[in-house]
DNA sequence: ATGGTCGTTTAACGA
């Protein structure tokens, strides 16, 4: 089973690019995020003439998630729990079955939090202890599962190009950090760097601006964590870089994981 | 040192 996690960055400028990787790369399941967009106003044929299911959890104007499957997924749930009133739409759950069992699939946007300090980067660390209850929630049913999406979060120093730029941004301050190793920390396996530990250079973004592309200024910030039994189905987990150099591009490309059935 | 680019939606705001 090939999954993928995409920030398309508007899902109507993304028309074309989308569907066309829908057919050319053909994912079971697509995970993504930025569809700035509501429910309704979903290309739904988009997905459905490709062959995928269609689930979103959009708004007007900002953020908005979705999952597209070629199987029925199970169980489909919107928003992340721990905050009565939510109005941002940043997170999709649903069960797909493959050969190899069921996965719950975690779909997620996380906030990006700058400015920091201020009232959105609060926003970012009560978002990230939310998600943090929820995978202790999933591992203690001993479901497996994945979380997947734009994270907005670096890791550490090799996931950024120029990390001196970068050391006061929301996407790599220390409690960023430390809230992102609080979540691996649980049990689970961040995929992309355990398969490729310690190599630089390789990044899921490229602003828009200053010609980042050209001169490989990305960012690290999509990533799998994977649930005990799900890392133990891995077989792959690579980044889709060469989507970034074609026309009319998301500023983020796909990261792909491989699943054993 | 500064500004630079997109998308959504049309005046800024978010990233």
């Amino acid at each position: 089973m090939r999954i993928a996690t995409f920030n398309v960055n508007g899902i109507k400028a993304r028309y074309q690019t989308v569907s066309d990787w829908l057919r050319e790369d053909a994912p079971d399941v697509a995970v993504l995020q930025e569809i700035k967009s509501l429910d309704d106003a979903f290309p739904r044929e988009m997905a459905e003439d490709a062959g995928y299911e269609l689930h979103t959890h959009g708004q007007k104007g900002f953020n908005g998630v979705a999952l597209l499957s070629k199987t029925p997924l199970e169980d489909v749930t919107r928003g992340l729990p721990g905050e009565e009133v939510d109005d941002q739409a940043r997170y999709i759950e649903g069960t797909v079955i493959g050969e190899g069992g069921a996965v719950r699939i975690c779909g997620l946007y996380l906030p990006n939090g700058n400015p920091a300090p201020g009232p959105k980067y609060d926003y970012k660390l009560a978002w990230m202890a939310r998600l943090e209850a929820r995978a202790r929630e999933l591992l203690a049913a001993e479901e497996p599962f994945l979380m997947c999406g734009d994270y907005n979060v670096l890791p550490e120093d090799i996931d950024v190009a120029r990390p001196e730029v970068m050391a006061t941004d929301a996407l790599m301050l220390p409690p960023t950090r430390a809230a992102w190793r609080r979540l691996v920390n649980l049990g689970l396996t961040e995929a992309f760097r355990v398969r490729h530990p310690g190599q630089p250079g390789h990044y899921s973004y490229w602003d828009y601006q200053a010609g980042a592309w050209d001169r490989n200024h990305g960012l690290r910030i999509d990533h799998f964590l994977l649930s005990p039994a799900v890392a133990d189905r891995m077989t792959a987990c690579t980044i889709q870089s060469e989507l970034r150099g074609r026309e009319k591009p998301s500023d983020h490309v796909p990261v792909w994981l491989t699943l054993d059935g």
